[in-house]
DNA sequence: TTTACAAATGAAAGCGCTTTCATTTGCATT
DNA sequence: AATGCAAATGAAAGCGCTTTCATTTGTAAA
């Protein structure tokens, strides 16, 4: 591997000038620039970051953590931040937490101990003390899908509220009245924003909120189906259900068909989030974008600007507005 | 933070002794170590592990390249190669090719900067040649999902012929006789694989291949859908149909669906990989299961093995069979 | 006790860069 | 030509480790 000192010694001039028009944050002549640049091109240099990354105090790496690696809803984040920031020649390192607390805090330990320059967090399971602490630390971090009031402008976030609202107002729009919903766990924020939304969207058309036809589910596909078939225990009929995720609504169709119920005709369905899966469904789920890849995209360039001092890229916003997916699986009561 | 100098201080021996009860590939007798191990809980001693890849010329750490972040196939073997690799102490950059030559040498390119120990790469774009030089360079390479035979015990594939033939004979056994194909792009080594076992099946039951109920996709939905009706076009029936992956198997279903046409008494399906959400299409898919996330077992644990000498981490097989999955998209025919 | 040899430890030279600080150069002004 | 000052460059000290090689220590045999 050619080093910088064959690169200087090639061009005539000391290391610290081939270390300035690398990194080009100091004046360097034209004439000299030129002589090393030529130099460079010959020898085919190529610097070593490992040895940029000591001597500059700055791994050039960016900390990523998510729920779990596979599953659509964090595919087109990952693939975001991925973007953004390997454009910007800097690296990514994800980590899985499994919405798991000691794994969360175990992945960011590992982060940490990798020297990650910032931290770009969608961690569900850990306290808002523990981030807090954690941003106190000489890692800068950023949350996703996440908000917290002495953090605020770090965070990126859905209006899930408002989303939750979208829902059961397409829901109302259509002429329903007897709408069931599916919440995600409630001890997790975005499950219960959406929860306010639904019933802001039912207040608004004075329906009266009936907690019989409401269930807490843990966001996944079974707790949809169970979910569906606690709700028809209760004997109290309705013609649209809202769920508080994909996952859930898929559960929940598929536990409602093998009833023998008819979707969309007997029962509507509205989802929650639109990941990938959503337009594979039968009938094609009509849902809420949660733009996730938005906030990764967000998250990676307040990184740039904050971290990495990058003029260009400037994030403008850090709430993202959901907005109604009109599929197949809403239609009006029979 | 705090270095192994101070360490060494604390405990009254040398940077080396140090340095050595952390790696503990040198003896140090006990009570030395004990000294070490005390003075370095007690200033809460964290390794710097860039300049331990500096100094070892090792980076610990191991570039992954898949088509895509997103997307339910790369997932699993993503999450599997990150959980293997992780538990042992090294890390994973992750980078996207996008199935583009250019963009999978930029991957790479960007991969080897960094200085990553191994490669484990899902490449399809890049040529057998250029794989072959990159192996050449003291990074290790494995491979995913192809073969190359110079360098066969570094490559962890499928046994693509027999997943078709799988996949047919499935087929053939529920009585069918007119069985049309949708393949993959056939410059791809699997798409052309799967087509060889479709063949073989229908040979082994006296089936002659018919070329006009065959047509090439390009492994994405819409291509599913548009060779739905291209088969439909030439006017002979077949009572099913065989995908050389789920996307094409969920875009033939819905275009075969929205021609009224009733899936699976109409027309059977069966696809394959078994992504995800194979099992959320309706009717669930019939479909073959393309073990991805062995294959990504596999590769890490040659790279432990291979690259960081861990004694404990033998990989066992190179080549993975896959298997028939039954869900309810495959029937006899009326 | 002396000797021999292996085991344990330490001193110090890197690894390939960045960055501070001192020095030199170039250029406009007198 | 002499002066002054800013711009450009170079020398060298790190960054926090690993590893080689030399030295010291411990142990058993003579």
């Amino acid at each position: 591997m050619v080093t910088i000192y064959e690169v200087s010694k090639a061009a005539g001039v000391s290391l610290a000038t081939v270390s300035r028009v690398m990194n080009g944050n100091v004046k360097v002549s034209d004439r000299t620039r030129q002589k090393v640049l030529k130099a460079m091109a010959e020898l085919g240099y190529k610097p070593n970051s490992i040895a940029q990354s000591l001597a500059s105090n700055r791994s050039n790496s960016v900390g990523l953590l998510v729920s779990a690696l596979h599953g659509s809803f964090f595919g087109n984040m990952m693939s975001t931040v991925e973007d953004v920031l390997r454009k910007a020649g800097k690296h990514v390192v994800i980590t899985a937490g499994h919405s798991d607390e000691q794994q969360e805090k175990n992945a960011i330990e590992f982060l940490l101990d990798r020297r990650c320059d910032a931290l770009i967090l969608h961690a569900e399971a850990v306290s808002d003390e523990y981030l807090l602490e954690l941003s106190q630390c000489d890692v800068e971090v950023v949350l996703i899908n996440r908000r917290i009031e002495q953090m605020a402008e770090r965070c990126f976030y859905t209006d899930n509220e408002l989303g939750g609202y979208l829902a059961t107002k397409a829901a109302i729009d259509k002429g329903h009245r007897d709408i069931a919903y599916i919440s995600g766990p409630l001890f997790k924020q975005d499950a219960k924003e959406r929860l306010e939304g639904h019933k802001r969207a039912l207040r608004e058309a004075n329906i009266t909120f009936d907690p019989e036809l409401m269930v807490e589910g843990g966001f996944h596909e079974e707790e949809g189906a169970q979910g569906y078939l606690q709700l028809t225990a209760v004997n109290k009929p309705f013609t649209a259900l809202i769920c508080a995720n994909d996952e859930m609504a898929s559960g929940a169709m598929t536990a409602a068909r093998e009833r023998g119920v008819r979707i969309p005709e007997q029962l509507s369905v509205v989802g929650f989030d639109d990941v990938l899966f959503a337009r594979y469904l039968y009938p094609k789920l009509t849902t809420i974008d949660n733009p996730i890849q938005k906030m990764g995209n967000g998250a990676a360039l307040w990184v740039l600007e904050h971290v990495y001092k990058d003029k260009k890229s400037r994030h403008h916003t850090n709430l993202f507005a959901p907005k109604l997916i009109v599929r197949d699986s809403l239609v009006a009561p029979e």
